[in-house]
RNA sequence: GGGUAGUUGGCGGAGUGGUCAAUCGCAGCUGACUGUAAAUCAGCCGACUUCGGUCUUCGGGGGUUCGAAUCCCUCACUGCCCA
């Protein structure tokens, strides 16, 4: 049990705060009740958030109580960047419906049914003025400006809302209604993590502690965010979950290890030193943590098809068993046309310089011209457009 | 309240009367190569096209001009500085 203990305040965490007494509280056997807060702006869970939640999944096996929290009210008071942000009554329809989603996705990993929910309009929403400055007071604005952060804005001479500064105080407030132990979050969260302990400790209760995680990059290289595009979602079907991670780059498989799955860190450093042996090739790691993700969330089978998917169409470059099919209305249709039909092109620009790169063929001959027709003499077979698409077009 | 700078393609960011569908970087796409959907290299990267061209883009609207992302007016939004 220490050992597992240890293990979890080091696995992929940047900092505890407080240590010392985190470890002596685990030790206890006291039930801890853990929070998490989550920003329903966008719908989707990334590899990133799951780093935390494969963390608070490790405490829920350990028996403590996960709180979780839904920032509906952050949510609802929104980005200053989302100017167009829709009136808030319709944000509110979006975040149910977020909502619903989310509990759908953190289920992937925790067990919903002993997870406490939580939204925080449900106090945010009544604090009074009087209240709110008295949060505030327990901060000052030297604090405030000098996190890494906003800081970097100051200095860049970009924008910062007064607004931004109230963030830490509710997400710190949540921490005060829910009587927190400890609350999860990954380290650009520090400010606001700490913040909780301050008005804990402002309304007479003891300070949480605090687990700040590391941030892993996306499949880009860059720091996984949804406004980057890079991310690797929960929701990603197995397949392009699979190929996502196959398609980062070589220097994140052990990161990605470490933090994304629970293979016992033994194994992650035979792996690691392997690699620089050079007795083990890296995109054979890769798979094999590339399987493992998709595992956790799509189960043994869907991750083994996956695995198998990629190695016969992509490493060997077959044609797989099952290609969606596109039937045509009319006798003959133009390759270019074809391809927008069959959604491997998002417009007949884009389908032509497909097809005049070459990138596409069938019975492995490339077909150059945009404008071939083809007719009933094509149908049934199969078309290889790009690095990963196929379509098999029917006539009827 | 005063001053000042700005609003350009998915993002960042050039361009300041024609040669601008708009330099460049990132992301994306295609190909080559490869131990990988890594890396590297090359090309592409608004839409439509009978491949000759055509059409719609540079915050919104209006104007000047043979011609505007570039000049003028106006509206909207934003930054920064001073108070």
């Amino acid at each position: 049990m220490e050992q597992k203990i240890e293990e979890f305040l080091t696995r992929g965490v940047s900092e505890v705060i407080d240590k010392d007494n985190l470890k002596k509280r685990l030790l206890s056997g006291e039930r801890l009740r853990i929070k998490l807060g989550i920003d329903p702006t966008s719908p989707n869970l990334h590899l990133g958030r799951a780093v935390t939640l494969l963390k608070m999944k490790d405490l829920q096996e350990m028996g403590h109580q996960i709180v979780l929290i839904i920032g509906d009210f952050t949510g609802v008071i929104g980005d200053t960047s989302d100017k167009e942000s829709e009136r808030p009554m319709l944000v509110e329809d979006v975040v149910e419906e977020n909502l619903k989603t989310y509990a759908k996705q953190a289920g992937k990993l925790l067990d919903m049914d002993k997870v406490e929910l939580h939204r925080n309009s449900e106090w945010l929403g009544k604090l009074t003025y009087k209240e709110i400055t008295r949060q505030a007071n327990a901060f000052s604005v030297a604090e405030f400006i000098h996190r890494e952060n906003i800081k970097k804005r100051l200095d860049e001479g970009t924008r910062v809302s007064l607004r931004e500064v109230l963030y830490p105080l509710m997400q710190g407030y949540d921490s005060v209604v829910l009587k927190a132990d400890l609350e999860l979050g990954g380290t650009d969260q520090r400010f606001n993590l700490l913040a909780g302990r301050e008005l804990q400790r402002e309304y007479g209760q003891q300070p949480q502690d605090v687990m700040m995680l590391n941030l892993i990059e996306g499949t880009d290289g860059r720091k996984m965010s949804s406004s980057w595009g890079n991310t690797i979602n929960l929701l990603d079907e197995p397949n392009t979950m699979l190929g996502k991670v196959m398609s980062m780059g070589d220097e994140l498989i052990v990161k990605y290890f470490v933090h994304c799955t629970r293979v016992s860190m033994e194994k992650v450093s035979e792996i690691e030193k392997g690699m620089e042996k050079g007795e083990l090739n890296p995109r054979d790691a890769k798979l094999e943590l590339a399987e493992e993700i998709t595992r956790i969330y799509h189960g043994e089978e869907n991750a083994k098809e996956a695995r198998e998917y990629f190695i016969r169409t992509i490493s060997k470059k077959e044609t797989p068993k099952e290609v969606a099919e596109f039937e045509i209305e009319k006798s003959e249709i133009k390759l270019a046309e074809f391809l927008v039909f069959s959604g491997n092109a998002s417009s007949m620009s884009e389908a032509r310089r497909k097809i005049e790169q070459g990138g596409v063929s069938v019975d492995e001959e490339k077909l150059l011209d945009p404008q071939m027709i083809l007719g009933k003499d094509f149908d049934g077979k199969v078309f290889k457009i790009g690095k990963f698409g196929f379509a098999k077009i029917r006539f009827k």
